[in-house]
DNA sequence: GACTGGCACTCGCTACAGACGAGTGCCAGA
DNA sequence: TCTGGCACTCGTCTGTAGCGAGTGCCAGTC
């Protein structure tokens, strides 16, 4: 049974108006504050075929409408366009991120950016490792016996770890090693290192042989098994905007969720490109986060992705806001990393 | 007017009904569960007396007594003893610890420890920067105008930061400032470098005088002026325990001082010994936390610390254990970190 | 003088009843 | 196909009443 156009814009209207004032909407309100041209009798029965269909809901018979999960789905994939983004937000992007010193300051300013533009938590992932390659690889004697191994990464990533050494190594042979890691991996994509760390160790002259093979073991742990993804996270106050009526009275969830690196790079941080991918509600595959809806995209330069960023808020949010937000700043952030 | 001592008894048994059921608590109740030895009509009496003394207050006439800011002062200061911890605890806390492969992890590590077992949210700094000393500073060209300046600290911690140079400059220079800078700053506190730093640009050679500026203009910014100080949080989702009625029920100021790091930072950061100090209520400069309190200390090697843990709750807390947690917790990253 | 039992009182909480009103579903008619 | 009208539902609000936890006070006892 298709939903000609006055049902979808029935539709339409009650999901504005919801997300605008977080109250059911009645029959009546609706036509007064849309031209929908019909009366409010003519509108209830759209309603009720809208909710036979399952796009709204009754909290309780004597209620006005709300807008269910699938409802919001039609809602975001055939009833709105994203909305263009005031010049005003574009200059406050512009002037949040210019001057970040490094990676991490674009990170963190990203993210307190996205939470205030949204009004929502903001998750930003740094630049995958596995998709950086390695622009420097510095060891540090610390003792005979152990290393600072230091990874730096084209995205600007850094990464340390402590090698601990089987026997105590000679500064000289600290030098060669280094100079050895570096020549091989310098330039590479972590992705590949595994066989060229392998033929490290085989390479190696004896008497690095053995600080060589821990080193390798570190290496390919740090860097390539990829627990050394990370995020960040701000605006965690927003979830209380709005009441305890968002989220069905429980933020406990959400604020476990969140704290999961490991969830949140789920949600996040599976984007392969810079396609905006929106979870409303249920769609979600975390049980914790069944009750939210995020809003997420890839960002890097062009558009393969380096790592992910989005929004998690209510069902009840302004997806063409947030959808277009999300997307200007992940282009921003792209283009501020391609200048690194 | 001297508080005798039942009076001190009924206070603490107060404190001790309250924190457990989290409800007023009456005359009746009291005796029942303590063994004070004399009728619920006496302890009406105390109550009144403790009452006017602003040590405990009843939420309206016809409820039982709650304890203040300063009955929990009372009780912190004179009524209780540092629980010692559990055989159970002392193997939690080493279980979770060791293992930890970098200064990331331990405090990681650290923060997720102090939330689980105190069941509150947990604040860990990592060691100031002022309170480090330099291992080793690194530079790496990203391009012939841009170095990425990378420095790691004896307490772990590696720094970051780009550096925009004036002028193209050949690898060979690149060599020559690293040597310069290592020279000059390795081993010295980084409260101690400004004048070091002066001096390298003075000393410079002419061809390097340009860059060492630039260079010297980051160091201080980044290293010194300690913006850099960093903190880890975890927990925030024990805030939702026990319902609304902690936080006079709104999380919202809670969540938004927990995301500012400045006011983290003034919070657990200002340790300079490892004391315990523990702030009840209203006893917090921070309005947005006036509704919790904070038990903190410094970690480090010995008396001095490197930096400060805590942990956030509602005042209505078990303090004895959160403190006997906080401290051993403390006492043992500082001995994690002793040892690199 | 300190403690106790008793008693009147306060007041929040719960249950219940009734009025109100927003909003619906349905139907007959245009 | 749309519309006006109407009966109906049900959540919310208001007011009342009863309950019970807990208090404050007082007179009596040790």
């Amino acid at each position: 049974m298709g939903l000609d156009d006055r049902k979808l814009a029935v539709l339409r209207a009650i999901v504005e108006d919801y997300v605008a004032t977080q109250e059911p909407v009645g029959s009546r309100a609706l036509v007064e504050r849309h031209q929908l041209g019909v009366s409010p009798a003519t509108v209830r029965n759209d309603m009720a075929v809208l909710e036979e269909e399952g796009y709204i809901r009754q909290p309780h018979t004597s209620a006005g409408r709300v807008p269910t999960d699938r409802g919001y789905r039609l809602f975001v994939d055939r009833l709105s366009r994203v909305k263009p983004l005031s010049p005003a937000e574009r200059r406050a992007i512009e002037r949040f991120l210019v001057g970040a010193v490094d990676l991490d300051d674009v990170v963190h300013r990203t993210v307190r950016l996205l939470a205030q533009l949204t009004r929502q938590v903001a998750v930003v992932q740094y630049p995958s490792l596995a998709r950086s390659s390695v622009r420097h690889l510095e060891l540090v004697p610390i003792s005979t016996t152990r290393l600072m191994l230091v990874m730096i990464a084209d995205t600007g990533r850094v990464e340390q770890r402590l090698v601990e050494l089987p026997t105590p190594i000679p500064a000289e042979d600290v030098t060669d090693l280094r100079r050895l890691v570096n020549e091989k991996l310098v330039g590479s994509r972590l992705s590949e290192t595994p066989p060229l760390v392998q033929a490290l160790v085989e390479e190696a002259a004896p008497h690095l042989r053995g600080a060589m093979t821990t080193l390798s073991t570190v290496l390919l742990e740090t860097l390539v098994e990829r627990h050394e993804e990370r995020i960040a996270l701000a605006g965690t106050a927003n979830l209380t905007r709005g009441g305890l009526l968002d989220f069905q009275g429980s933020l406990r969830p959400i604020l476990e969720a969140l704290e999961e690196e490991v969830v949140m790079l789920k949600l996040i941080g599976e984007a392969e490109s810079t396609t905006t991918r929106v979870l409303i509600g249920d769609e979600n595959e975390i049980d914790n986060l069944r009750a939210a809806s995020v809003v997420s995209t890839g960002y890097g330069p062009g558009a393969t992705a380096l790592g992910g960023l989005g929004v998690l808020g209510p069902t009840r949010m302004d997806y063409p806001g947030t959808i277009a937000t999300v997307r200007a700043v992940a282009r921003y952030v792209g283009e501020l990393l391609a200048q690194n």
